[in-house]
DNA sequence: GTTTAACCCTGCACGC
DNA sequence: TGCGTGCAGGGTTAAA
């Protein structure tokens, strides 16, 4: 899951969830449940931070999804690969890899479901947040005020990498993952391999520009959600932005714009989309 | 600093 | 039909 549907998924919890107070915590008895609150030794641990708080606010950060608790306590969710929080009810039986069960006061409850729990969560005070490695490590959110084009420009330029691991660098800017990366330097016409301070100013500027016209055109999408439906909403619903995609997962296809056919290339252990004549 | 490979986990498509 | 292989929206770590 990349940014576009942390945001819809945090969104969707604003809406749905913000307000109403925890009763119970379930955490199944699985190794891989144990892994996603790898963070807190035991069940009780992860639990007792949780049960009996109010859902106050959410917010993003990068890939992350935070809810703040009243009391102060903030519960951390990161997605992985299949992670994915539905809701739900008792009456509902347990998708497969269910692994954390969330009951509401108010009724209904909240399921974390993640086949490869590749995700994690845990819950800390907000002391505790700013410790936290991974998130002190989180970098600039594209949708972010602070994001504007020639702090992009400056910070491109103090690294000499190859494009698309910077894009999908967490470190250096939050949120883009194999699939934006891909769609968005195809949008600026960048190839995957070009030196990140080898860009032309306007190089950056579409760079800049197709990052934040993407990722908010996805957003409105309600994500992408491929043939094998892994991202669904909070309510089970996949996203639409699938049918907008210019070259990932589309190998051998004509490219939109060119009609060459788009080729693939292994860029740190993933398939990396891009058409050869409209990016160089 | 940057790059590479292995690893974490399950499910599915594919080729033999 | 069955089995092995490789791949999938994530990230970390160690070594080169």
């Amino acid at each position: 899951m990349e940014l576009p549907e942390v945001e819809v998924m945090r969104r969707d919890l604003e809406r749905d969830v913000v307000g109403k107070k925890i009763k119970d915590v379930e955490v199944k008895g699985s190794k891989n449940a144990m892994r996603v609150i790898r963070r807190h030794k035991t069940r009780k641990d992860f639990a007792a931070g949780l049960a009996g708080h109010k859902v106050m606010k959410t917010e993003r950060r990068g890939k992350y999804v935070l809810l703040s608790l009243d009391g102060g306590e903030v519960w951390v969710v990161h997605f992985g690969m299949s992670g994915r929080f539905t809701r739900a009810n008792g009456r509902i039986a347990l998708a497969p890899h269910t692994h954390v069960i969330v009951t509401f006061q108010q009724g209904g409850d909240l399921r974390f479901v993640d086949p490869r729990s590749f995700g994690e969560m845990f819950v800390a005070s907000t002391d505790e947040l700013g410790k936290v490695k991974e998130l002190q490590h989180i970098a600039i959110d594209p949708l972010d005020q602070v994001f504007t084009w020639p702090t992009f420009q400056y910070l491109l330029a103090q690294r000499a990498t190859k494009m698309k691991q910077l894009m999908m660098d967490q470190k250096f800017i939050s949120g883009l993952g194999n699939i934006y990366s891909d769609e968005v330097l195809f949008a600026a016409g960048i190839r995957y391999d070009r030196m990140s301070d080898s860009l032309s100013s306007q190089e950056v500027r579409r760079l800049y520009r197709a990052i934040q016209e993407i990722l908010q055109d996805a957003i409105k999408a309600r994500g992408t959600t491929l043939e094998d439906e892994a991202y669904l909403d909070l309510f089970g619903k996949p996203g639409e932005y699938q049918n907008e995609l210019k070259v990932y997962g589309r190998e051998g296809l004509p490219c939109r714009r060119c009609r060459t056919p788009i080729r693939t290339v292994k860029v740190q252990q993933r398939t990396s989309y891009f058409c050869p004549q409209c990016q160089s």
